[in-house]
Parts: C-alpha cells; structure tokens; sequence
DNA sequence: TCGGAAGAGTTGTAGAGTGCAACGATATCA
DNA sequence: TGATATCGTTGCACTCTACAACTCTTCCGA
C-alpha cells in the first residue's frame, strides 16, 4: 500500500462517512425543514429567484421529484410561484417572507453547529480545509 | 462578514454537496450494490465480522433497518449469519465468497474513481486533506 | 433457583423521497 | 400551420427509514 493510496482510502472513508452524516441529522436541521427543502430555498434565495428545471439539473433530481417538493414549500407559505410573462411555461420560485425567516434561522442554527464543531481550528486550518473542499467539489464535478 | 464567517460557510455548503453528490452516485457505484450495502460489506470485511447492532450503532440506523438490509445482503448470497456459539442472542455476519468478491470489485472501481479526481493533487495535498478530513469528522462525532 | 430486566433481532405499519412514464400546456421553428 | 421541444404535473412503484410491538435469549439480584 502506496502513501498515495493509503490517503486515497482514507479520503474516500471520510467522505462516505460525511454522506452519512448528513443523511441521518437531515431531519434535526430544523423542525419544518427537511435537507432537501432547506437546499432548495438556500439556493433560490441566493439565485434571487430560479425555476424548478434549474433546481432539478442542479441537484441531479428527477423534475418530477422537485415539483413535488416545491409543492410542498408552497403549501407551508415558503415560497411562492410567479409565471415568467415571457414565457407561460416557465415558474419562477421566490422566497416568501415566511421562508426567508425560516431560512434565516436554519441558517443560524447549522452556522452555530459548525462554529461549535471546528472551535478548535484557527484559521488557518479552516481556509486551507475550505479550499481543499472547493478544489474536491470542482474537481469531482467534472470526473463524475 | 469575518474571515472566519466566510470559510465557515465554504465548508458547510461544500460539504453539503459531497452528501448530496454521494446520494445521487449512490446507485451507480456497481450494478448490484447500494451506497448503504456497500458501507455495510466494507464494515463486516474491516471489522472481520460484526453484529447487526454494530452496524446500527455506528450508523445511526434503526435497528429494524439494519435488519432488513443484512436479510437483503444474505438472499443475495453476500453475507452469511452465523449465530455466536456463546450466546445465542446474537447473529454474528461475515462475508460470503460472493460478498468478496463484489466488494473488491466496487472497491476498486471507487477507487479509481478517486484517483481520477483527485490525479492533479500531490502527495502533500493528498495527505493534509485526508487528515483535515478524519479531524473533521472527529469533532463532528463529539459535537452532534 | 426463580422472576424480572435488559439485549438482539424480526416484523407490521406508516411516511418520506425518489425515478420513470405519460400527459397537458406553451413555445419555437421550418 | 404543423412538427418538435421544453416546462411542469400526476400516477405508479419502489426503496429506505423509524417507531412500536413482539419473541427469544441472557443476566442478575432476592
């Protein structure tokens, strides 16, 4: 076993580890958000307003299972949906005011966990650790 | 907006779209093998055999749940059950010659994977991310 | 020694999330 | 105008998951 391999395995080991994380706190993140529709809004709010097709590229979703969730955002007053004048197919996905304060307070509470978590790292190790996941994320998006 | 604040953020959403990334790649890693059957073949072989409340446990799963995914692993012919001779409450798993089988072969496929994405990155790089990984994945474990 | 508490695992049930396929509505272009 | 493409919705089926109730086994204290 290569140094270079040793640390590949380990890479891979703690990513699937993260995956997993994610995946099992999703629910707690906040009481009426789910990952997913936290992601969503998220992202919405910093496009300033997108359509459910660009969500679905995004996050790799089926439009099917977007249109479900955004349904859903819909039905709790998170967002709202305006048909785009120039084009009648086409909704365009706003926060509403309800969901920018949800998003604001989701937004808060991960931030305190993550200041709670990486406490002991100055900083350092925390910009070296954010551009290796940046350079991770770029370099995965293109060998998919 | 600190310094601190800004690379704070970088990590949460960089890591939220490795767990997003891992689910949507999940089922295409090998043809006969979730992202969760997988993790639980790689467990079994690492631990050189465990119980079902072991993998619960280090999952965060329902037990119910793990249950129902070794029953899956065992129709396939990938794990075998063997109950603990000294006390028969427990079902000790281990894999089956199939089970090996498929594990080396996803195994290498991920692995290869990785060495494609990652095959700009030296050896320094390499090792500076899989630490920074490991302690983050420390500190997320003490601080859930 | 016996009876209750605790642990391991299974099964019934319900709900969330997802993809595929078929569909209607709208837009584009030859 | 008619063929084709795009955007979004809905029906259907499937997986993954948690919770609760249950059985079987083990452990421990009176």
């Amino acid at each position: 076993m290569t140094a270079r391999n040793a640390a590949l395995e380990t890479i891979q080991r703690e990513l699937t580890a993260i995956a997993r994380r994610a995946r099992a706190t999703a629910a707690q993140m906040h009481p009426e958000l789910s990952l997913v529709a936290y992601t969503i809004l998220a992202h919405i709010e910093e496009q300033q307003g997108c359509r459910a097709t660009d969500l679905a590229a995004h996050y790799l979703l089926d439009k099917s299972t977007v249109s479900r969730q955004v349904a859903a955002l819909e039905r709790l007053g998170l967002i709202e949906r305006r048909v785009d004048p120039s084009d009648h197919r086409v909704q365009v996905l706003h926060l509403a005011p309800h969901g920018n304060e949800i998003l604001t307070t989701a937004r808060a509470s991960r931030r305190e966990t993550f200041e709670e978590r990486l406490a002991a790292w100055d900083q350092g190790d925390l910009t070296r650790f954010a551009d290796d996941l940046v350079r991770y994320n770029a370099d995965a998006a293109s060998h998919p």
